[in-house]
DNA sequence: AATCAGCACTCAGCGCCAAGGAGTGCTGAC
DNA sequence: GTCAGCACTCCTTGGCGCTGAGTGCTGATT
């Protein structure tokens, strides 16, 4: 069986009709609503052939067509088009990055806000995982007598805080001969940075031997495993249709929660920058998950900081929308670090 | 109308049915479930005057009593009394303590997910709003060529990180002299710090004079003003009684989404420190929250920062269990934190 | 005066059934 | 190949009556 432009033009009214409505769409509905100058019988036929294709099926006899998984995967890959953001809204995208450049946490958590906003679904901002990210360089602040925090930067610019606790905590001077010198061991031998090092550190510095163990430990120990991850709009998923049911929504909120679940899906693994990816329902394979579609892209957080907006949708959600919100939000990032940052 | 013992009986077995059962509990069913040695139409004659006063009522006629908000109010207060935490549950709460003491983030998550887990309601853990919070120091970490950190440390031990862009950033030595410098005013003058410093410091070092005003305006601009909201097991929400019906549970998501209204609703407003308050139903006067309750305490998460732990449960909800929890989870916090942190 | 058995009454919930309506697949004519 | 017409399917809706839980009231008993 062929898929010819004819069904192409069927299955594309079908998508675009049911996604509007919500409503399973039938043949009589087409042959009115969309100019195809065919009769709703031949509609029908051509129905038949795409269910029989899988890109559409039906609920129940009597029913209207519904597009499967593999009907919108066909849909977003050959027949979308994208929409273009209205002015105001990536006006408002620009200022609202301006105004969050300088606090990365707050920058994420705004951008989930306005994805959410824009989209009415839920949004979802994190940091991509820099997993060969190596430790560049540290720093030592006192808090008070008995504790220090110690400011990690990566090579990729992520910045860290760890407490440290010890009993004698030095000046604010020995305390920076501490961290040049555990800095220099640090630049010299890299990733590997071995115990060998924080005992020559240690006797070096012996009046704070034990705070440079501490140190040290803190350093072998590494970063954040799972950064955060600033989620908006979560209770639109109870507007998805099919989420009337309470149940299947408390799936969808306890996959949510579960971070590791959540860093895997939103992982980039098309490798390339700055695309759109979408996950139609069941392609991700996470069964509480297979009623959602996830918009995700790369994107630039500012000083080299990579990270990945998303959006979770039904699986009938309007792709071309979000799509655009995503990529208007990416190019905003982009723009709004350049021009503030420099190229 | 008085408030007899006999009264006081038949409303804590009301109270207690319902908790358990969830069903608006009859005449009946006390009087074959609890052994108050009276007939159910002697019980059903003292229902109809608790319910005069207010503190239980009827769904609709030939329904069995609920307790209302003034009821339960009666209960916390008066009838309940507190259950003991198993003990595997309260080691699993200090080991979970203890092994995030070193990272206030990762405590307040896991706090708020054991909190959740232990509960079944959906918990909530955030940084008390230091508001009369002074800067105390900071400290200048470089990331690359173009951007720095500024750590900054207040006199309430919060540690927060802004990051600043400038076109020369100095090496370490002169970053260190610039922070010494600035923390010399900073605590000289206190909150009295003013644009004057800013100019001073500013000509001091007059390669860095870009780099230093944009520290200073980082200083007066000040800090977070609302500090993270860690949650956990919200999807629990859904269970809650009466939120079957998407719409409600709908609204409660929505609050919970606005951080400024969870910190206000959070903040303690007793006075006294690890007392634990508990606000039923209406008694917040949000009206999407109207059929919430909320059982708060503050706490202390270490080097003196003072955080709010919470558990956010339907009006039915076991308070006896929920209260206990929430008093181990400050004792652990406190006890773990005084061993490791000492006296 | 308090207690309580007995009774009439109310009302949500459930199952059942019939009508209505949307949509299909098939047939046969063009 | 197209399509009007038709029989058929099956979900949805609304009405109806039954059942069971629970109440308030009455009048007898202690």
């Amino acid at each position: 069986m062929n898929l010819n432009e004819r069904k192409i033009r069927i299955l594309e009214a079908i998508i675009t009709d049911y996604i509007k409505t919500g409503d399973p769409v039938g043949s009589r509905t087409i042959s009115k609503k969309y100019p195809l100058g065919i009769s709703s019988a031949t509609i029908r036929n051509e129905m038949s052939d795409l269910e029989e294709m899988g890109l559409i099926h039906q609920p129940h006899t009597s029913a209207g067509r519904v597009p499967s998984d593999k009907g919108y995967r066909l849909y977003v890959d050959r027949l979308m088009h994208k929409s273009r953001l209205p002015e105001n809204e990536s006006i408002f995208l620009r200022e609202l990055i301006a105004n969050n450049i300088s606090r990365i946490d707050y920058l994420m958590e705004q951008t989930a806000k306005a994805l959410a906003r824009l989209t009415n679904y839920a949004a979802v901002v994190t940091e991509a995982d820099g997993e060969d990210d190596r430790l560049k360089r540290i720093s030592l602040v006192p808090v008070d007598s008995r504790s220090l925090v110690m400011v990690s930067v990566t090579e990729n610019k992520k910045v860290d805080n760890t407490i440290i606790r010890a009993e004698n905590i030095p000046d604010i001077d020995e305390l920076n001969r501490i961290s040049s010198a555990i800095n220099e061991y640090i630049e010299f031998y890299g990733s590997e940075l071995n115990e060998y090092a924080a005992g020559v550190v240690a006797a070096e510095f012996e009046g704070s031997a034990e705070l440079v163990e501490k140190v040290f430990s803190a350093i072998f120990k590494g970063g954040r495993k799972n950064s955060g991850i600033y989620y908006s709009g979560v209770d639109h998923i109870l507007d998805y249709p099919g989420f009337s049911d309470v149940s299947k929504a408390k799936e969808v909120f306890s996959v949510l929660e579960q971070k590791d679940v959540l860093h895997r899906l939103l992982k980039n693994n098309s490798g390339n920058e700055n695309e759109v990816q979408i996950i139609i329902g069941g392609e991700n394979n996470i069964s509480q998950l297979r009623e959602i579609s996830i918009i995700k892209t790369s994107c630039n957080l500012g000083d080299g900081n990579a990270g990945i907006i998303g959006v979770i949708g039904p699986t009938r959600m309007n792709y071309s929308q979000a799509v655009s919100v995503i990529s208007e939000t990416v190019s905003s990032l982009n723009e709004v670090i350049k021009a503030l940052i420099g190229g």
